[in-house]
DNA sequence: GCCGTTTTCGGCCCGACTGTTTTCAGTCG
């Protein structure tokens, strides 16, 4: 079994957390964490890498050191030197760094001083008052810590981007209805439109910021005021979210939102661009010596350094410098050029809504097409359809076809792959269709190579065109199935086949590294909702948002191209 | 530990807030 990334990526994170409780020198522990990031967001596999003899120092923030830490990983499993560390420091208390208000120093000083090595002796000393008698600790930093534990016991993780947005959308009409505020964006990886979110980084422009602030910490769903200054202010939601609000005066807007939307390592790119000529930029602008050059709007700041504006999902630190330096960053696809919508589910299967009432929404949503895309029989719990009332439906979107203006009703199907590759319905049906989609619903503990054999025989078959949510995933319930994405994709390539970016909320699957590696390869996507709902229509931003985290362009979206274009790009 | 079109040594992003302090260290984003 190779080692995953993910796994390398996480050794180096503990590394990271040990060291920096030692008190190892800061930058050393920033270049693990580094290394740690670049990994873990790398779309191909270190140990694939390493077998065809690359360069591992070519990564960024890998140096010799590193390269020769992964190696030993991938062929040994582990890493000696983490071993050693634990010798010394007890990898429990890597855990204790999560609480809130414990750093390294902090959590240093428990162990040294009172001995606790993991969160269970944390809580006891703090229920015993051990806590707020050591040096620089006091009461609150201890009940502090107790309320964090208790947190942590209901499970709160990161918010899906379409949860941030119920809770986004209302607050921020809250605020804009503050007098003295005159304008309210949330930042952050909301903004960036990551697939969920860890808190809302809010930002005001205000004259007033501490009655701004006052308002905010006032707003129904807050339960917790976790800080409240003067520009700024932290607070739990009943949700379990966590928002942060700041208020910056209008000169500041532009240095602030591009402060606050992050990435971190996008931010400090551009900043060491900044040292470079002697600059400074902070939330309040681009300063030289004391006198600000930039920073009511992002472009001004971007400008500045002789960079095309970069998108917010472009800001990864994923190479959006270096292209906007050159004018090459890509022309994002956006909602607009969608004109068809290429998997969703009828009451003919396990959607809501009817063949008609699906056609008509997509019509008002201006499209030009739609795919009905019922399940096989094979799932059971969906109540799949067969050939014969397949066969049925097919007749019925003649009819619909011959009577509604506007849109055509593809006839199509979510057929899914079964264990041996084979698909779930006959081809003498599925040759009477204008589109099959295929997926995998069952057998997902399959051996990366059995299940990356299963998909790459099926689209051997020569009515497969799009693979569905090509992992499986379903975000902070289900890990993606293991296969290799990338041979799945040369094979997809060779075969005239297609994968998908699914805008489920919980899905979008391809995630946005992979969707850039089908765009390298010169492979088409399909971003389609999946819906079961007139509503769930419009999930399609979400799935384009994934999209242009991927870096892909309209012509690189096959549902963006009008039915005779698209036509043509299925035929195989 | 990484990195270099001034550098192979000496840098490495920067400011707000809290809690504990009497002027600041630690933490956070």
């Amino acid at each position: 079994m190779p080692i995953h990334n993910s796994e390398i990526a996480d050794v180096f994170s503990q590394v990271a957390d040990l060291l920096e409780i030692e008190g190892a020198n800061e930058f050393r522990v920033r270049a693990y964490r580094k290394g740690a990031r670049t990994i873990k967001g790398y779309p191909r596999s270190m140990a694939e890498l390493i077998d065809e003899g690359q360069d591992l120092t070519e990564l960024s923030g890998v140096g010799k050191d590193l390269a020769g830490k992964i190696q030993e990983i991938v062929k040994t499993g582990g890493l000696r030197q983490l071993e050693e560390i634990k010798q010394r420091t007890p990898a429990g208390l890597a855990r204790m760094l999560k609480i809130e208000g414990l750093g390294p120093k902090r959590v240093q000083q428990l162990y040294e001083e009172l001995d606790i090595t993991s969160l269970d002796q944390l809580e006891k000393a703090a229920k015993n008052g051990r806590i707020q008698k050591l040096d620089g600790l006091g009461p609150k930093t201890e009940e502090n810590i107790l309320q964090d534990l208790s947190r942590q016991d209901e499970g709160q993780g990161r918010t899906l981007l379409n949860i941030a947005e119920e809770m986004a959308r209302p607050l921020v009409a809250y605020l804009e209805d503050t007098e003295g505020v005159e304008r309210v964006k949330v930042a952050g990886s909301f903004r960036r439109r990551k697939e969920t979110v860890g808190d809302l980084d809010v930002l005001a422009i205000s004259d007033s910021g501490e009655e701004t602030i006052q308002r905010f910490v006032e707003y129904e769903d807050v339960e917790e005021i976790v800080s409240q200054g003067e520009t700024r202010s932290t607070v739990v939601f009943r949700s379990g979210l966590q928002v942060d609000l700041r208020v910056v005066p209008r000169e500041s807007y532009g240095a602030a939102l591009f402060y606050f939307t992050g990435s971190k390592d996008h931010n400090i790119a551009l900043r060491n661009m900044a040292l470079d000529e002697g600059l400074k930029v902070n939330e309040y602008g681009v300063f030289r010596d004391e006198e600000r050059i930039a920073g009511e709007t992002e472009d001004e700041i971007y400008d500045l350094f002789d960079l095309t504006y970069v998108p917010p999902e472009l800001r990864e630190n994923r190479g959006e410098l270096e292209a906007a330096r050159e004018d090459k960053l890509p022309a994002l696809v956006a909602s607009d050029d969608i004109r068809g919508d290429l998997q969703m589910h009828t009451t003919g299967s396990d959607g809501d809504t009817s063949l008609e009432e699906m056609a008509r929404a997509a019509l008002e949503q201006g499209y030009g097409y739609v795919a009905i895309t019922d399940h096989s029989p094979q799932v059971a719990v969906a109540q799949g359809l067969d050939a014969e009332a397949l066969a049925r439906q097919i007749d019925e979107i003649d009819r619909l076809n011959d009577e509604l203006e506007g849109i055509k009703i593809l006839k199509a199907i979510e057929v899914d792959i079964l264990e041996d590759g084979s698909l779930d319905l006959p081809d003498d049906i599925l040759e009477r269709l204008d589109l099959r989609i295929c997926s995998v619903h069952s057998y997902f503990n399959l051996s990366r190579e059995k299940q990356t054999e299963r998909i790459v025989r099926a689209m051997d078959n020569q009515y497969f065109n799009i693979l569905a949510h090509p992992t499986g995933r379903r975000i902070g319930e289900r890990a993606p199935y293991d296969v290799d994405l990338e041979q799945v994709m040369e094979a997809a390539l060779a075969r005239g086949c297609f994968l998908e970016v699914n805008a489920q909320p919980q899905r979008l699957d391809l995630d946005d590294v992979h969707a850039k590696m089908a765009k390298d390869m010169g492979l088409k996507l399909a971003i389609n909702t999946d819906a079961h709902s007139v509503a769930e229509l419009k999930l399609m931003r979400f799935g384009v948002g994934q999209a242009r985290r991927g870096w892909l362009e309209a012509d690189d979206v096959l549902n963006t191209h009008s039915w005779e274009d698209l036509k043509g790009l299925l035929e195989r």
